[in-house]
DNA sequence: TGAACATATGAACAAACGAACATATAAAAA
DNA sequence: TTTTTATATGTTCGTTTGTTCATATGTTCA
């Protein structure tokens, strides 16, 4: 077992029997990944409030068309975005409020 | 002015008032970098509940004593965890509840 | 003081990542 | 139906990242 060899032998077998399946933490990590980009947060942060086409997200965060395409893939793909076609535009807007949850909370933390 | 080539610019003159620094946003995304490795996640996550040397960490997430020494400098950087020296041993935990408010919210939009 | 133990650090390397550029698809307008 | 506008996708490339192995630092105990 595993367990001789460790010293603080009472929480460490606590923490084992607690520790959720690798899977899911492998899931949660891929899911702060996302947020971990800079170009990811600003495009995030543009659908706060508003739905938006990528054009304009483009033009707003000063990004390439290409760029911002790209990284809402991504976005899409985690679901943290959706889109509807509008036209010739795609618009985009935050999933879901968790999304937002997460920011907030994150911005608390940088704030002490 | 940027706002020309914009298409819906109500909502787009409203979002470039409402936009954080740069700066911030990207602290803002280089917060959410560390926690986007599942190895840190793990890591984070043996000290939810109790403190831990780092051969314990090693021992019950099955990795390397050097793997967990390096991302273990990487989680004190960002100041996610704080330690302190007890014989030949470091104690680790996690630093403050903004960590265990950020990895419980990430849970929360996983099981959805 | 020297061996044993616990942790940190440095270097090397492969894998993953994001930006940029070029091009493809799709809808609307002329 | 050709052109224009909006967006998506494929590819290349330099950079960053995490792991491993080797070694250094620091602490305890004989």
């Amino acid at each position: 077992m595993k367990e001789d060899k460790i010293q603080n032998s009472e929480a460490a077998a606590n923490i084992m029997k607690n520790m959720p399946e690798d899977e899911y933490l492998y899931d949660l990590s891929e899911l702060f990944r996302i947020f971990g980009d800079s170009t990811r947060i600003k495009i995030l942060y543009s659908l706060f409030d508003d739905e938006l086409c990528v054009g304009d997200i483009s033009s707003i965060l000063n990004l390439s068309q290409s760029s911002v395409s790209h990284q809402l893939r991504i976005l899409k793909d985690s679901k943290l975005v959706k889109f509807r076609r509008e036209g010739k535009s795609m618009i985009y807007s935050l999933d879901d409020d968790h999304v937002r949850s997460i920011l907030n909370l994150g911005m608390e933390h940088l704030e002490e």
